[in-house]
DNA sequence: GGCTCTTCCTAGTAGCCCTAGTTTAAGCCT
DNA sequence: AGGCTTAAACTAGGGCTACTAGGAAGAGCC
């Protein structure tokens, strides 16, 4: 019997899922898994993360961050449409990358509170995005419509993608440099607010 | 003892699934839940249905179905941008009516082919879309780049809405409009081919 | 009625999540 | 250094799940 004691943290437990989650699927991380890999009995993750899904909220912030610094440095310096390229490449680079973490950023959100406070990942990436489309002309109400297209057509390719959504022959790549360009041109050209609007 | 004999088909254990996953959302979905809201014991679901990997299939390919329809239903005798917000809307009710079944549909694909060739609904689905397409004057590869671009925005939209991400005063159904539009207009004014492709 | 077929059952294994209570390693204090 | 405190990791166990194997009992056919 080692019995050398593991030294876990919420931090190490958090990490081991997000890597598990990476190489598995993030459905396929459990506490036993999670466990086997730190060398540890399952009982003993308790003692640092609260539940199951406390562990996957944990995956999800961490994944976050990791994303939202990503594209902070991928657009930091660039502007308009060089900003907005690299701004999407960032962010489907991340998804390539990381898998498991990057659907563990789509659950419906049940995160404690408490822990999501001390995360700047998600306020940080909502701001991220507000500031590169401003440079679009953009004011509200349509700068929020903006955002909300941008991170569909974003995170609605990558999760296709994933889900080998896109059989067809035609390269996968070639799409999505057209569809960032399609991004591109419609916030350019921003159709006008007043039609088939009667209210 | 009753045994009465339940009367169970493999589509009557989809059924049940389905709408337990459109209840309880589709990882709640387990062979007991579905065996206790038929009334029948977990193991004698198994001679239905292979295994629980199956049964979600076997949901997947009856939500495609379904949506199809819904969707060829919509845009019969519509052209042009009307055809693309009645396809737009289905959709996104659809998946506002059948949450569980929707997110069936979006798993990585490991469907028993033979199951999926009895199945019309995905092929039929794509078979719309490339038609609907068409008459916005796109030709290969274009059409298909436009076809991912809309599965793309389509999806995003709806399945960041379910997941709360749109938690902005701004009112979702506000975005959706103008995501619908904005999509038809970029597929109105399809960019050029030669920008920035050097090779 | 007897035969067969399928349906549905009971019984059982193994893995998972999570709790309660126990042992023991690590760090501090004198 | 030896003893105390803290908490890290353990053992044990309950309850739920997926799935298998083999048995009983309805339904249709002769």
């Amino acid at each position: 019997m080692r019995m050398v004691r593991a030294g876990l943290t919420a931090d190490r437990v958090t990490l081991a899922g997000a890597e598990l989650a990476d190489e598995v699927g993030l459905d396929h991380v459990t506490m036993s898994a999670v466990a086997r890999r730190l060398g540890v009995k399952d009982a003993s993750l308790y003692a640092h993360v609260r539940n199951l899904e406390d562990l996957r909220g944990r995956i999800a912030l961490l994944a976050a961050d990791e994303k939202t610094i990503r594209i902070a440095e991928a657009i930091a310096g660039r502007a308009g449409k060089d900003a907005l390229v690299a701004y999407a490449n960032a962010y489907r680079q991340y998804a390539h990358d990381h898998p498991g973490r990057y659907t563990a950023t789509q659950i419906p959100i049940q995160i404690d509170p408490e822990l999501l406070a001390g995360a700047p990942g998600p306020r940080r990436a909502v701001e991220l995005t507000y500031s590169m489309l401003r440079a679009y002309a953009l004011r509200e109400p349509d700068l929020t419509d903006a955002v909300r297209i941008m991170r569909s057509m974003l995170h609605g390719f990558v999760s296709l993608e994933a889900a080998g959504g896109f059989a067809h022959a035609r390269p996968v790549e070639d799409s999505w440099l057209r569809c960032v360009d399609g991004l591109h041109t419609l916030l350019e050209h921003w159709p006008a607010h007043d039609e088939g609007d009667p209210a």
